[in-house]
DNA sequence: TCGTTTGGCCCAAACGTTTGGGTATCATGC
DNA sequence: GCATGATACCCAAACGTTTGGGCCAAACGA
């Protein structure tokens, strides 16, 4: 505890009140054992650091960071924080670059690629250590332009081009969710594809439309639609996907969100969920097995993704040489498929 | 467009391409107009403006941290980000904070006074200008701690002693929803209280209560039961509800969440939501409306909660005066209360 | 004509670190 | 008795800004 109020303790506080040379003290404080030892006497070393928690002394990050040229900052872009599935990605990160000493910068980008460049132009203006993007688009021509400018960056949840990315095998879980489909015997399916510059999105609804096809069933274009990520996205989709004469028997949504959006469709149809109708989203985020109809879902390792990325971006600061990671899918069946237990 | 690479262009550079020195540069570039007029000519003041955004200057931000002992940076701490409520209101405040020209650190602190207390200090340790709470306690010990190092600060989403907040009015919001429920004529209700130690739980439960007793109808403590803020918890504290004698014929939860949860528990109890059972969520979360059976709801604004505090920060960082703000909250009602439309 | 002002710029110190070099002292080996 | 090598430090420059105070020349006022 620090009882002195508003005192900047400096190295040169604890310097002037020891008696010793500024360095004397820093290499005592921040170098790495081997070397702090030869910087001092056994004894300073214990006064230095006494004193030091006495005095509650914290570096000043600017000074380091000016000296050094680096922050120990990165900068994380998503579409929107208020996204639970993104939330959890960066509650990851956080976590992960806590325990490397690493802070932080959110920022919303809401897709906006626009936004996105303003954003990135700004978090590169606090000079971050690097950068992780949760808002890649499938056209990765924005990114090439941060590669190119040498910034170390790595992509969550999403991938784009060849650049490092930790995802979900977005393609493996579009075939879980069609296999389980399948398997109950939902021949006429439709899915909510999500943005179309989203390759959570793309990918999941190709697994799935592969797998149909690899049985036999083409899923024809008009039963696949754009939407967004979230209910009154899921909505407005599911609407269309019910207008037509033909209406599915199930639906794949490629996110949980889109996935209660179009439940809320498909009741105002009076269709039951579960018995009159299939649903299937994607993600498994805490509501969905407290729905008033649980949702089977396929859960996505949203945390972990998060916190690998960063493992990532850290490997890739030292200069290593890295891979991208895809992380397991796992479909989890619920009443949402198959009906009142 | 800068087309440098790794050119760290610094005000140096500058002065040396133009023949200048450093400090009228840094004049030119960042001193208010009144000052800059007078700092160089205007013949001058166009060849380093030109020369700034043909190089892609941007100004060390640690440099200037150093120099000026103020980083333009806030901290904000809240309980979870991957908490919709606390993640839509940090959107308020980032984008408040962008428009002044700063920047945030988010960090998450589960509500637990230990991480609260570290995580606050390592942001100080980043050396921010002001912070911001989502997560206080209602005893304010902690944040007394913090007031007296004159560190500026404000409180969003729930308030603390005497320190400057941006809420909900709460209490009103559970009037509100007590008001509904008696001219529904609910006499038999309950409280999914949410934590014991936020506000915002406090208030609104209180409303609600005091809404009731002036009805002339007092709620019994063992009708209150207090529960996290998510569906989980609000499952397990309807449960506690619903396994009584008495049936309550209506539920409010202090949160949306925690009002799905209990509409979980209530169909597990073969009861249909809105006819069966009446339950009033609260903040009007964008699932609300797209809920099977939607969900009525009291509606908080969250974003402008956070761009509020946000706007006070800055004023107490000016060191002006400031004083808490109650946003009024407004009732959505939907079918979860009044039945199938 | 000779101050005085003002326009236009330069000087230098300071913010708090880090780090590649000293240097003085002392013990050691021979 | 004298290099040799530790040991335990100190020195000073540098990172990129900001800012109070110069200084010189031209314009101005009387």
């Amino acid at each position: 505890m620090n009882t002195e109020n508003t005192s900047p303790v400096t190295l040169r506080t604890l310097a002037d009140r020891l008696g010793l040379h500024v360095s004397t003290v820093s290499r005592v404080l921040h170098a790495k054992p081997d070397e702090s030892l030869r910087a001092a006497s056994g004894a300073t070393v214990e006064r230095i650091r006494k004193l030091a928690d006495e005095l509650g002394y914290q570096p000043n990050p600017h000074a380091t960071s000016l000296r050094t040229r680096r922050s120990n900052l990165v900068g994380v872009l998503v579409p929107r924080l208020s996204d639970i599935v993104l939330a959890t990605i960066y509650e990851g990160i956080e976590e992960a670059a806590a325990e490397h000493g690493l802070s932080t910068f959110v920022t919303n980008t809401r897709d906006v690629p626009e936004v996105q460049r303003a954003r990135t132009e700004m978090v590169l203006g606090r000079r971050v250590d690097g950068l992780i993007f949760g808002d890649a688009y499938a056209d990765a021509a924005f990114l090439a332009g941060i590669a190119a400018r040498g910034v170390p960056f790595v992509l969550v949840s999403r991938h784009a081009g060849t650049h490092p990315a930790v995802t979900c095998d977005d393609y493996q879980g579009g075939r879980l969710a069609a296999e389980h489909l399948l398997s109950l015997g939902h021949r006429e399916v439709a899915v909510l594809a999500g943005e179309p510059y989203a390759s959570t999105g793309i990918d999941r609804t190709a697994g799935f439309v592969d797998t149909y096809a690899d049985a036999g069933i083409e899923i024809p274009p008009e039963k696949i639609v754009h939407s967004p990520f979230d209910a009154p996205g899921g909505r407005v989709g599911a609407e269309r996907l019910l207008a037509g004469r033909s209406i599915p028997s199930a639906i794949f949504a490629v996110n949980d969100f889109a996935a209660i959006g179009a439940i809320g469709a498909a009741r105002d149809h009076g269709l039951q969920i579960g018995t009159d109708i299939a649903v299937v989203g994607f993600n498994d985020t805490p509501l969905a097995a407290e729905l008033p109809v649980p949702l089977t879902t396929v859960r996505s390792p949203m945390r972990e993704m998060g916190r690998r990325g960063l493992h990532l971006l850290v490997r890739l600061m030292r200069g290593e040489q890295v891979e991208s990671q895809r992380l397991a899918p796992e479909l989890m069946v619920r009443a949402s498929t198959t009906g009142p237990a």
